[in-house]
DNA sequence: TTGAAAGCGATACCAT
DNA sequence: ATGGTATCGCTTTCAA
């Protein structure tokens, strides 16, 4: 059996509501007696007991953070700024997968509530509405990663629009017109359509019309950046000159079905991606990205509800991005 | 304030007694009762507090992962298999980061402990003895990931010698005899070390000296890889045709410094690697690689404490691994 | 099948 | 500065 609270009051000659004093720092003791009691718990090997703590105590350590089981190329990033911020707050990470089953969904949620969570961390997932409500009954504050769901949950995120306009920007100094975004394109789910819409209007902004643009892929899998010149357009005569991959993985599959072909990056083909992980580092030729900061993301969002646990209207935040220049691109005449 | 199971009770005319029994499904009561309380508590809103319910029945649906900061390229892999497990078994996943820093180490344990974690999964990890004995004090179950620690903590791995020694009969085969072991080759932790030793042993099976042994590198990092052939060696004249990379990244180094030299792979050197994740699938040219099955490790070591719980003996599990044959090696005449 | 009641280990309020 | 004690929400005998 473990060693209590109680144990520790004995061995001391205290009450335990005095040794509870002492060992959580709350109210008044005399350091003397404090000392000799931390020594002992010490000594005698004693841990508080959470589930106890949480209990009395009528609030909860944890927060959850929900993954999502595909596409978590940048998952482990915000995760380690989410954890790096909860050390000194004394918050516990639970984390959770899930994926499309919506039985499952409801499992996941479950245990998250049932561990009375303070906050639910959701990276880069749209949830259905159901659920959004039922976060919102319980009472937990939820923030959303990566991506802004609605008007009404906060979010931490970089400025998507900023992002493509800054990919357009430079591709068209660099005398680009026709230019293709390649991986999750489709329009069923927010995340995607903002970045189609977002895509076009920067077209626009820059004298360029629909006829410029192009799409290909449903997806940020590297088979979406291979396919989409093997199978989607013909290599031989594609009719954009640049492309924007909307993830990391699907620039390198471009890449590689390019090189496969005996084609050249940058000459036959300009790519550009976004998130600029290591990956785009370590590409041949190094891609020229633009870089989110999924730390720094989930560093803020963590504080966000550490400092703001009362507050509930949406915030946004927006965490700065960088474009990083390599040798993807290529000069058009 | 959030429903509670008195709350329910009381809605269902019922005890406390009954409504844990019918929402645990535990002990007696009838089938029709149960389906009233289960909607009602449905209905209702509510959420079984798990702090209470593990202090009540003195157990703890927790386990925790210690994940090293540095180095965690399959840490998702694994942490997803043991996720897996759990799903199935109610077992929530506590996931920790753990650093070199020994304060922020026993902050970390501390929480685990004080969460009264059932089992504690150390993800490639080596740490201090003192902590060791400090978990088996606290009668908590250690399972090593990815590396045996000692002889008594258990372990599920892949095997380390027979990785080692497929690579280096696969070399020899090709006709390789001077080999590189690039990455992390250092001697001072467990894990590097048995790597080496392995190395030298397999060398030695295949009719080769210590004088075909080659080492380069402290760490399991792209840059080292990169570094071993441009400031390690010569790469005009290096002493050896063929090299096993302690990691992917380490692979994928090694490739970029051959072509950012002009030199080919495998022509000019030949690399393989150990892990095998996407990454050397999309490399180019593709890696020969010796794949672990992150997943499957986590799967089974999660699997391994449930079903387990009892046995304290030690107990070490073999994952098996796959050689995956690409283009990143060439033949020897 | 159902209910009463005794904890579980800590917290926090009220006394002393 | 320290102690007594009700309480948190649930589980688990033991009785009914």
């Amino acid at each position: 059996m473990a060693v209590t609270l109680k144990d520790v009051a004995q061995a001391a000659n205290l009450s335990v509501a005095s040794v509870s004093r002492i060992l959580t720092n709350r109210g008044r003791y005399s350091e003397n007696t404090a000392k000799r009691v931390r020594q002992l718990a010490q000594e005698m090997g004693y841990f508080k007991n959470q589930s106890a703590a949480d209990l009395a105590s009528k609030t909860s350590r944890a927060v959850g953070v929900v993954v999502p089981l595909i596409h978590t190329t940048f998952g482990d990033e915000v995760i380690k700024g989410l954890y790096e911020a909860t050390m000194s707050s004394g918050y516990e990470l639970l984390i959770t997968y899930i994926d499309d089953d919506e039985k499952h969904q409801t499992q996941v949620f479950n245990t998250l509530l049932t561990r009375q969570v303070g906050a639910v961390f959701l990276l880069s997932l749209d949830i259905p509405e159901w659920l959004m409500n039922q976060l919102a009954a319980e009472n937990v504050t939820v923030i959303s990663l990566t991506t802004i769901l609605n008007d009404r949950i906060s979010a931490v995120t970089s400025n998507e629009f900023t992002m493509m306009d800054t990919l357009v920007d430079y591709l068209t100094k660099k005398g680009h017109t026709n230019i293709a975004l390649i991986g999750d394109t489709k329009l069923t789910t927010n995340i995607s359509s903002v970045r189609r819409r977002n895509f076009i209007e920067s077209m626009k902004q820059h004298q360029l019309t629909i006829e410029n643009a192009f799409f290909y892929g449903e997806d940020h899998s590297y088979e979406t950046g291979y396919r989409s010149v093997t199978e989607g357009y013909d290599i031989d005569a594609l009719p954009f000159t640049a492309v924007i991959a909307t993830a990391d993985l699907v620039g390198i599959g471009l890449v590689n079905a390019l090189t496969d072909a005996n084609k050249n990056v940058p000459k036959d083909l300009s790519i550009t991606t976004i998130d600029g992980m290591k990956l785009t580092e370590i590409s041949r030729p190094g891609l020229t990205t633009i870089q989110q900061n999924f730390t720094e993301i989930g560093r803020i969002a963590m504080n966000l509800f550490i400092e703001n646990n009362i507050d509930k209207q949406q915030k946004i935040i927006y965490v700065p991005t960088k474009l990083v220049e390599r040798e993807s691109v290529a000069t058009i005449k």
